[in-house]
DNA sequence: CCCTGTTGGTGATATATTGTCAACAATGGT
DNA sequence: ACCATTGTTGACAATATATCACCAACAGGG
C-alpha cells in the first residue's frame, strides 16, 4: 500500500520542539509500527545521518544531516531569511503571534514564527506540522494551491482536533470557497482551542499558492477592530513576501485583496 | 544488502549549492539507480515533504520538509547559531577560511563556514558532504570518535580524490595516530588540489569527539610562521566550541594540547 | 519533414527486502 | 527478588521493490 520510505520519513513528524529525543519503544507505539521495523528504519536514516542516536541513553534525535540540508536549500532558495523579518513585522503591528508555512507534502511545515510579546498570547511548537483542514493557512492554501491539492486534502480523513473541527468534505469545500472569495482564510478552535486564525496564501512564479502567512490570536480577544487590523495586515505582509520570493498574484487576487489593504 | 530508505536518502546527497534542482534521469545517472526505482523514491520523500517537483520544469530540489526538520533540531540542540560567530573570529585569526563540520552518518556534514576575505582564498560548497579519509576534519574525528567509527572507515573503500588521496588502510591509521599523539591533524591536497587544512576535534557531553573544526588555507600560502598561527587558533576555538556545546574535552587531550594553545 | 537524442513516466514480473512475531539481555522501579 | 520496561536480534511468510521493457513528449539537426 504506502512505500516504506514513507513509512521511515513519517516517524520524524514526531520529533518536535518539545520532544526533540524519543525512544525506540516511544517511537513504535506513536507510529503503531513495530518496534523491529522502526529499529531498522532508524538504523538506515542513522546511515545517512538524517537522525541519530545518542551513545549513553540510546534515544534517537534528529542527526546533523537535516542541518545540512536546509543550509543547501537554504543558500540555493532564501526562504525563512526573507520571511522572518517580514514576520515580525507583522507580529508587531497586530500586537499578536504571526508565523508562516510553506506546502510540505501532505501537511504544512510551519518554517517561520514570531510570538507576540503580550502575556497571554498564542504560542506554538515550533517547527510542527500542520494539517491542512483544520487551520487557516491550511485553508489559504487550499483555496489557491491548485486542483490536485484540493482533491488530495478533501478525500483524505480529516482528523478531529477540537470540537469545532470540519470532517465534513462538503462543509470544507464551502469553507475553502468563502476563503477563496475573501481573499483571506479564518478560522477559529479548529485545530487548537482558543486560538483564533486569519491567514492568506503566499504565491509562487506560476501564481498558485506555495503557503500561507498567518496571524493567531486568542479568541476571547478577537473583537471586530482587532479583526480588520490583522485582515489588512496580513494580506501586506503576504503581498510582501510573494514579491520577495520571487513569486506573483494571480490578476484577479491582486484585484480582490487590492481594497481590503489599505492601512487605517 | 542495504535497505530501500538508505538508496532514497542518498539520493539527497546530490543536491548541492551549485546544482539545487535536478532532473529524474541526472538523478538516475549519478546514483547508479535505475530511473523507475528513483521516480518512486522521489515520489516517496515528495509525499513527507523532504523533496518537491518544481510542477513547470519537473525538476526536483529540496522541500520545506528539511526546513522544519533543521528548525526542531536547531531549537532543541542549538549548534550553527553557537558555531558560527566562532567561526568568524577563527577565520580574522587566521585570515583564511574556517568551517565546522559534523558526524552526519557515513560521512561529515560541513554545517557552517567563513570564508577567507582574501581575494585568493579556499571556497567550499556549501553543504557538501565531506569524506572521512581525504580530510582534515575527518582524520581529528577519527583520531577521537571511538574504535567503532574508526573500524567502519578503515574497512571501507577509501575513494581518490586527488593524486595525494591515502587510500591504504595502514597508511590512513598511521596518519590518524599521528593525529593523536598531536592533538590535531593535517592535511595537504588530500581532499582537493591546493588546498591544505588543519583540524581539531569538537568533543561531546561524553568526551567522544562528534565533529571537527577546520582551517583550509592554499597550499602554496602554508609557510611554517601562518601553521604555527593557525593550529594555535584552531585549538582555541575547537576547545570554545566544544564548551559551548557542552561537551568536554578528555583530559589527557585537554593537557595535550595546553601548550600548543598560548597566543604568540 | 523525418530522425535521433533527450526527457519524465508507467506497467509487468521475479526477487529481495520488508513486516510480523517471538525471544533475548539489560535496565530500572517497587 | 520481582516485574515491567527498555533496545536488540533472529526467522519466516508476505509484500513491496528492482529491473526491464516500453511509451509519449519535447528538442534540436539534417
Amino acid at each position: 500500500m504506502s512505500s516504506t520510505v514513507v513509512k521511515a520519513l513519517m516517524l520524524l513528524e514526531h520529533f518536535s520542539e518539545d520532544e526533540p529525543e524519543l525512544g525506540l519503544s516511544e517511537l513504535a507505539r506513536r507510529s503503531g509500527v513495530d518496534k523491529a521495523a522502526v529499529h531498522r528504519m532508524l538504523g538506515a536514516m542513522a546511515e545517512t545521518g538524517l537522525v541519530e542516536q545518542q551513545m549513553d541513553s540510546r534515544l534517537y534525535r534528529l542527526g546533523a544531516g537535516v542541518l545540512r540540508l536546509a543550509r543547501v536549500r537554504e543558500i540555493a532558495f532564501p526562504i525563512s531569511s526573507i520571511v522572518q523579518p517580514l514576520l515580525e513585522n507583522l507580529s508587531a503591528e497586530t500586537s499578536e503571534t504571526a508565523h508562516a508555512s510553506l506546502i510540505s507534502g501532505r501537511a504544512l511545515a510551519n518554517i517561520a514564527t514570531c510570538e507576540s510579546k503580550k502575556g497571554n498570547r498564542v504560542s506554538l511548537i515550533a517547527g510542527e506540522v500542520l494539517p491542512y483542514h483544520s487551520t487557516a493557512s491550511g485553508l489559504a492554501v487550499m483555496a489557491y494551491g491548485g486542483d490536485a491539492l484540493l482533491d488530495r486534502v478533501l478525500s483524505s480523513t480529516l482528523e478531529v482536533k477540537t470540537r469545532f473541527t470540519i470532517t465534513d468534505a462538503d462543509e470544507l469545500s464551502a469553507r475553502i470557497d468563502v476563503a477563496r472569495k475573501r481573499g483571506f482564510s479564518e478560522s477559529d478552535q479548529t485545530n487548537e482551542e482558543d486560538v483564533h486564525g486569519i491567514a492568506a496564501p503566499i504565491f509562487d512564479r506560476m501564481s498558485v499558492a506555495c503557503g500561507a502567512v498567518s496571524v493567531s490570536t486568542p479568541s476571547h480577544r478577537m473583537t471586530d477592530e482587532q479583526r480588520q487590523l490583522t485582515i489588512g495586515a496580513v494580506l501586506r505582509a503576504a503581498t510582501t513576501i510573494t514579491d520577495g520570493l520571487g513569486g506573483k498574484q494571480p490578476r484577479s487576487y491582486a484585484n480582490l485583496i487590492a481594497p481590503l489593504m489599505v492601512k487605517s
